[in-house]
Parts: C-alpha cells; sequence; structure tokens
DNA sequence: TACAATGATTAGCT
DNA sequence: AGCTAATCATTGTA
C-alpha cells in the first residue's frame, strides 16, 4: 500500500491502518473471518446478548438492557437474577463499545475520504483508490468490532459457568419430589433399585431428571445402610403414608406388582414397612430388631443391597422381591 | 457462624 | 452400565 501524502494528523490514522490484526485470538486458525463473525454473532444472539437482525448493527444499549437473555434455559427466576444483571452489564456494554466503534468508523472514513479529495488537487487520485481506503478502514474496524464480540463470548461464557454451574448451585428438591422419592425408597425397603421405567416416573413426578433420580437413590441407599437409626422416624411416617395411600406408590413400581402384600413389609430387611402400619413399625423401632424370619434379609443390607447384582437364587423366600427389574 | 443435610461428582468394582 | 463408598460443595438451620 503505497502512503498517500496526507497532513501529520493522518500519519497518526496512518499508521493505525497498517497496524496487523493478526493479533486476534484464534481468528486465523478458526477460518474464514465471516464464518467467526457468524460464529460470534450466532453466539451473542443465543446468548441474548444482541437481538435478532440487530447483530452488530447498533443496537442501543438502553433497549438491550431489558431484552431477555435467550440462551439461559434455566433463567426461571430469582435464583439467576445475579446471572442477569451481571449479563445486563455485558450487554451494555458491548453495545455501547460498539456504537462507540462505528461511530468512530463513520467519522474516520469521512474524514480520510475528504482529506483524499483535498490531495486530489495536487495529484490525481481515481474514485478507486478512495473506495480501497474506505474498505482497508472498514476492515480494520470489523476486525475491532470482532473482537469485541469475542471478549464479549468469552465474558459470558466465564459468567455462566461461575453463576450457572450445576453443581456449585446446586438446589434442594421440592417437597413433592422429596415425597415420591422418599415413598418409593421405603415401600421398597428390601430391594430400593428402581427400574429405568420406575425412574422416569418418578423423574416426572417429582419434577426432576432421571439422573438425578438416580443420584438420590445412591445417596439415599448408602446413607440410610450406615445410619439407619436416624431414618426410622422417616421410615415411620412414609410407611404410613404409604400405607394409607399405597395404590400410587405401587403403581411406580414392578415389585408392587403383589397387590396383597407389599414388597418390603414382609419380606425386607426393615420391616418398619409393613402394610400392616405403625404398629409393627413402632414395635421394630425400639427394638431395632427385624421381625421373626427376615433376620437374613437384615443382615442382607447390613452388608449391602447389592441390588442389580443381587442374584435370583437370593430372593428365595421373598416372592415379592422377585421382580423383573430385580432378575434384570 | 458452625454444623447438619443433601445433591453432585468421582474412583473403583462387578 | 449401574452400583457403592468417599468426598466435595452448597444450602438450610440452630
Amino acid at each position: 500500500m503505497t502512503k498517500p501524502m496526507l497532513s501529520p494528523f493522518c500519519d497518526y490514522f496512518w499508521f493505525f491502518l497498517t497496524l496487523p490484526v493478526l493479533s486476534i485470538r484464534g481468528i486465523q486458525e478458526e477460518g474464514p473471518p465471516d464464518d467467526q463473525l457468524m460464529r460470534l454473532d450466532n453466539m451473542l444472539l443465543a446468548e441474548g446478548v444482541c437481538r435478532p437482525g440487530k447483530q452488530g448493527r447498533g443496537a442501543a444499549a438502553a433497549a438491550a438492557s431489558t431484552a431477555t437473555p435467550g440462551g439461559c434455559p434455566n433463567d426461571n427466576g430469582l435464583e439467576h437474577s445475579d446471572y442477569r444483571a451481571k449479563l445486563s452489564q455485558i450487554r451494555q456494554i458491548y453495545h455501547s463499545e460498539l456504537e462507540k466503534y462505528e461511530q468512530a468508523c463513520r467519522e474516520f472514513t469521512t474524514h480520510v475520504t475528504n482529506l483524499l479529495r483535498e490531495q486530489s488537487r495536487i495529484r490525481p487520485i481515481s474514485p478507486k483508490e478512495i473506495e480501497r481506503m474506505v474498505g482497508v478502514i472498514h476492515g480494520k474496524f470489523s476486525s475491532i468490532q470482532m473482537q469485541l464480540k469475542q471478549s464479549t463470548c468469552e465474558a459470558v461464557m466465564t459468567l455462566r459457568s461461575r453463576l450457572l454451574d450445576a453443581r456449585r448451585k446446586r438446589q434442594n428438591f421440592s417437597k413433592q419430589a422429596t415425597e415420591v422419592l422418599n415413598e418409593y425408597f421405603y415401600s421398597h425397603l428390601s430391594n430400593p433399585y428402581p427400574s429405568e421405567e420406575a425412574k422416569e416416573e418418578l423423574a416426572r413426578k417429582g419434577g426432576i431428571t432421571v439422573s438425578q433420580v438416580s443420584n438420590w437413590f445412591g445417596n439415599k441407599r448408602i446413607r440410610y445402610k450406615k445410619n439407619m437409626g436416624k431414618f426410622q422416624e422417616e421410615a415411620t411416617i412414609y410407611t404410613a403414608k404409604t400405607a394409607v395411600d399405597s395404590p400410587k406408590v405401587r403403581g411406580l413400581g414392578s415389585q408392587a406388582s403383589c397387590p396383597s402384600m407389599p414388597s418390603s413389609s414382609a419380606s425386607g430387611p426393615f420391616p418398619l414397612t409393613s402394610s400392616g402400619g405403625a404398629l409393627t413399625a413402632l414395635q421394630t423401632l425400639a427394638s431395632l430388631r427385624p421381625a421373626p424370619g427376615v433376620g437374613g434379609l437384615l443382615s442382607q443390607a447390613r452388608g449391602g443391597w447389592r441390588g442389580k447384582r443381587r442374584s435370583t437364587a437370593s430372593l428365595v423366600g421373598d416372592p415379592s422381591s422377585v421382580t423383573p427389574d430385580a432378575s434384570n
């Protein structure tokens, strides 16, 4: 590029124009700038930073600040208010910067064009040359824009991982979910391993995911086994509950296929769950000893249910536990 | 604020 | 793949 004869003021801008744009991280390695720009625009759109049809076109910060973040599936209110507030800040900064860049680009283009026109009195300057200069200026500014977009994307991603990370933002399950899970657990105490279908049903009823159901049962089994005493009261409550409302729970589990004998009532290691109700439960509560004839199963549970791994043979004498999912 | 409860993650096992 | 056991990290509570 031949340096045109410009004023000292323009020397400064000439320096700007000749700055390499290669320093923009990732752009060169990730394909043509247009593709990269499109990806960034899509991402900003998905994150709710810009709005459809307005990507990079100077959407007003004020208007944008009230927009609902589009890319946040969990954006359901108070628990993410912090996220939303910070996203809104990012959005404002993004749009005001973008606006500044665009204005600077317009002003600089006008300025350079005027200077070239002035120069044309001294030496011949073709319209093509002016066009080329304008193109170069726009190219520089769009690469700056790209950098801005990239930084914005990074900021949003960091914010998301910090504030919306499921593990860090663990929430206790709703009462409904806990009840549903506990009802199943205590009514299937002899074999508290819900089948895939039962897990799905529990998940649906509790408004949680299947993997959350699996986690819950994993935790529950281990914690129950470790400290059965602590759970006695809870067991009594749910036993009484399911005794009254047994069809509800029975409907979930395959073990409940024995209508007259809830799985854990006579067979399980924890006779608290007898459909006979609170009396047996309280008796056991007092002694913490199994009802006659169930000692073997109690020790089995104390050593670990070893649920799905349990062979059908070990369930002999426990007809209610011989279920489709137990025999898997 | 300390501590218990609890949901999620991980390593190792079958 | 699904389980246990240990552990982490957050939430709830006295």
